[in-house]
DNA sequence: AAAATAGTTGACTAGTCGGTCTATTTGATA
DNA sequence: TATCAAATAGACCGACTAGTCAACTATTTT
């Protein structure tokens, strides 16, 4: 039960917003009734966290496959891009909008009055900045790309990203996203001889 | 009093967010009665969506300054970015927040519940948009750059630019904003030997 | 001065919000 | 079968929500 109060409210939160689901919108999704909700969690705030932290970790075998250092470093890039392009264009599909990244959507919306959810935000952006992070210094090494400060790149590679998530959501339009791979290489400063092709 | 709603409408949903921004919230700041903001606005969503024009028209005479002709093309994107961050910097200095950008916040948050508002910000960016293509264009034909299709590199320095500004909200970090001048050069591909200083 | 328009007031509705509370059911252990 | 904690149920609360409305005042037009 715990888990599908999480399920549920990530994703009305991530097709809406956090502040139009409703503590009774998401037991109803969960099929649950207010006292076991707040049996398992002390308040909405709360359960916004373990709803991202579980999000997490349901993702993260699959970043450690497309992040994977037997993959050559700029193709982990690629894939990623591929992996988020084909799941946001299947979600629009079931719900009819392109729907971002809910990292960034609940974070920006919360962000300047719910600290608990600001920090877990925070936190789970800095896992995700890793993978950016050694893939950069491992295409650093092989002379693919000119990255002296591999965690800068990342975050910097990182925000780019999704801002273009977000613009997609805003202009409901996945082709933004397609786009990114070469913005992705500018930003990377991908070496001419090296640009790869998917 | 129109002004001073939508003045007071857009510092609140800045600072905080549309959700949490209630109608009486934005008529005590404002100094107005709930009548009178039915009088003027027929709805919180039109409130909105007039409060984000009415930033546009009072930003609009800065843009047009800041990305004037008269200044060498990629200038005037370093001036932007100072002027932006210069601007946040200040707005920490009073609500303790990095706030980033109206625009996307909102826009973010309501584009699949509010289709009036969505509008309204897809039309604003693509506005904003335009100051970024023909300042790319004139690099371009000045050969500082090489973007031969100005329009979509505009639309992705815009996006990666938000992403940063999102970031900075998040991280209530302004030092990300600062940092985002090198990355604006590597999304425009600027030619090493035009490489500007500020 | 009369009439018409523009703007303001605040009490009011009907519903929703996050959260509390007590009572009850379940399932395992002893 | 008795016990006990884990879990569920759902009625309930005060605060707050967006929005309505008829009465009122101020300003402008005739």
């Amino acid at each position: 039960m715990k888990n599908r109060l999480t399920d549920a409210a990530l994703e009305l939160m991530w097709e809406n917003s956090y502040g139009t689901t409703s503590v009774d919108a998401i037991c109803e999704r969960a099929g649950a009734k207010k006292g076991s909700f707040y049996y398992f969690f002390k308040s909405k705030s709360e359960l916004t966290a373990a709803a991202l932290e579980a999000e997490w970790n349901k993702n993260k075998a699959n970043m450690d496959a497309l992040f994977s250092p037997t993959v050559p470093p700029l193709e982990r890039f690629d894939r990623y891009f591929d992996y988020v392009h084909d799941r946001l264009a299947e979600l629009q599909k079931e719900c009819g909008s392109i729907l971002g990244c809910p990292i960034l959507s609940i974070g920006s919306e919360v962000s300047t009055q719910d600290e608990g959810v600001r920090a877990t935000v925070d936190r789970i952006w800095g896992r995700k900045i890793k993978y950016f992070e050694s893939a950069i210094r491992d295409a650093h090494a092989q002379g693919l790309i000119e990255a002296p400060d591999p965690k800068a790149k990342a975050k910097a590679l990182f925000a780019c990203y999704h801002g273009t998530l977000a613009q997609a959501r805003i202009e409901n339009d996945v082709e933004l996203i397609r786009d990114f791979k070469e913005v992705a290489r500018d930003v990377l400063g991908v070496k001419h001889e090296h640009a790869a092709s998917s």
